[in-house]
DNA sequence: TTGAAAGCGATACCAA
DNA sequence: TTGGTATCGCTTTCAA
């Protein structure tokens, strides 16, 4: 790093003092005379002044930069979620550092404490798995944080409304007509995060239709494996299914893939709906119907949140899910929404 | 943000001044006595000390943090990529600040003023486009950096071999007994970014082998649409083609989903092989043989270059893709690697 | 082996 | 409206 000019070279270059230079760069607070502001701003320009932000945080104890800690920013739905983030941090002026968990709630802790280390202003943390030793660490630091797409009852947090986008799910799928429907995820009753939502969400619908249900268990991190190889047995198990309830876009890709070789015709003589929305979905073949989460939604109240704690004092939002209707569920452009053949 | 303790409190509560704390948490550059440092080790300990690393920036003047700035996060390439990245930095005890480009060459300017201001100690750079202004923007203010996958000859860059990539993987198609392949990239003959490189070294090896090539136009950055289109085109106008060859796994996607809307079953009567390596390929339907980028190597590369500028005077690196033999291309696991189905 | 103190660059109080 | 200066927390020189 060159040294740089410091503010004391703009002073004498303005021929005013380093107070004066720093009321102009910062608005205040003390007011500063037309003219003298002009001589500031020109040396400031001619000189290519940067000021340090090192020394500025050191001395207002704010480094205008937030932390960002996922699971995995290389997963299609956390590297989404991650854009969302840094596009609300960008806009206002916030920097952002990342680290990636890798699943681990051991590595989220020390990404935690290299956070804190760093002296980010807040933390907005995508939980890897319980967030319940992580919070406790935000907490006993008083770094102001919040929570997303996974939450916690002592944490502030953000997320989408998973449970309402399993109903919708099911429901999309029962709009088919469908009569067999097989759920894809892992779900426990107490458990609130969010896959356990859309599962409870999913069987909710299912239940008030009087239908039967075939959940299947599949955890985590190998989604796509786990996912594949279940709807392998089922499909081999029950030739009844006629469609398949995704809890994640993981999840159907495994899905799709084991529909496909055993010859199923997704979209066809098999339906799917999944949900998570991501880009991806689009260019599957067929694309996948998707509920989709509010990504942008998600990032902005999350910055939002985090960067004013006094209005943060336990709000989990749950912003809707929007539904990106393709072909997966046998919808199709001339025949929207009807019942699949038989 | 809580005040927490300083140094000096350390030093207090250790019966010793503040230097010989400094001399213990960084290993000198004196020496200190062992009885005293541990004395500090236990001060530091129950007052649960965390060191400024902004004043400690300020007076040593380098901050532990690398900026990486990719043209957008949320594709599974640069994603993947990103990770990597992370990982290097993380292992090496650095913090990684990270932009966002949009692909769009004044938003990663933007992006580079930000971390020029956060006064990183270097940046990675994956450029979005020309990377010229960028180059300039970077040594104008004399931060170290290195630039990754697109490079620039007035930079240090790390990249993958992807001429030899475009090479092999017209070679496993012929190896297949495809005769008439079809490239999907936009290169020109003179630029030296990825895909212009991959197209190049597929051409090389068609032209060798005297194959009437179709190279197809699809520029950034919609590239799955493009390919899509491009690819129904090609098919329609053109019954013979037996194979095609993707520049990356975008092209391949939207290439897939073509090629099956029209009929054509990949991996049976038509050779699909792609260029890039995401994790996405492997459960796409077909599997997508795809030649793999050396993600981790091309990290630890970035990494390790951009932290020696002494030793980075302007290598490019090309390390060596991996190959992913998948179905995509007609291999299967009864039928390795033999001719198509006509 | 230890410690007093200078100083990194910016902010903002207090006095002018 | 302006400016001198103490201060933020840490590192490191210099003297003991």
């Amino acid at each position: 790093m060159a040294p740089g000019p410091t503010i004391r070279d703009v002073a004498a270059r303005a021929g005013t003092s380093t107070a004066v230079v720093s009321y102009v760069l910062n608005d205040g607070p003390r007011p500063v005379a037309a003219d003298t502001r002009a001589r500031v701003l020109a040396a400031v320009d001619e000189l290519g002044y940067r000021r340090n932000s090192q020394a500025r945080a050191l001395r207002v104890n704010r480094t205008e930069t937030l932390g960002l800690v996922v699971p995995d920013m290389a997963k299609p739905f956390f590297a989404e979620l991650a854009r969302a983030i840094e596009d609300a941090a960008f806009a206002r002026g916030y920097r952002l550092l990342v680290g990636n968990a890798h699943f681990d709630v051991a590595r989220e802790s020390d990404q935690l404490r290299a956070l804190l280390g760093a002296r980010v202003d807040a933390v907005v943390l995508v939980p890897s798995d319980d967030p319940a030793a992580a919070v406790e660490l935000l907490r006993r630091n008083r770094l102001p944080h919040v929570l997303v797409h996974r939450t916690h009852p002592d944490a502030p947090g953000i997320a989408g409304d998973d449970t309402d986008a399993g109903r919708r799910a099911v429901e999309h799928l029962l709009a088919h007509g469908c009569r067999r429907i097989a759920l894809l995820g892992d779900g426990t009753a107490e458990a609130d995060d969010p896959v356990s939502l859309r599962v409870r969400g999913a069987r909710a619908v299912l239940a008030a239709h009087e239908r039967p249900e075939l959940a299947v268990s599949c955890p985590f991190p190998n989604l796509r494996d786990d996912s594949y190889r279940a709807t392998l047995a089922l499909l081999a198990a029950d030739p009844q299914i006629d469609a398949l309830c995704a809890t994640t876009d993981e999840h159907a890709l495994g899905a799709l893939r084991a529909a496909t070789e055993v010859g199923r015709r997704v979209g066809d003589d098999l339906a799917l709906v999944s949900i998570d929305g991501t880009e991806l979905g689009a260019y599957l073949v067929p694309a996948l119907t998707t509920l989709t989460a509010p990504f942008a939604a998600l990032g902005e109240d999350a910055v939002e949140v985090v960067l004013d704690p006094a209005r943060a004092p336990a709000i989990v939002r749950r912003r809707p899910f929007g539904l990106a209707i393709r072909r997966s569920c046998g919808c199709s452009p001339d025949r929207p929404n009807t019942t699949l053949k038989a």
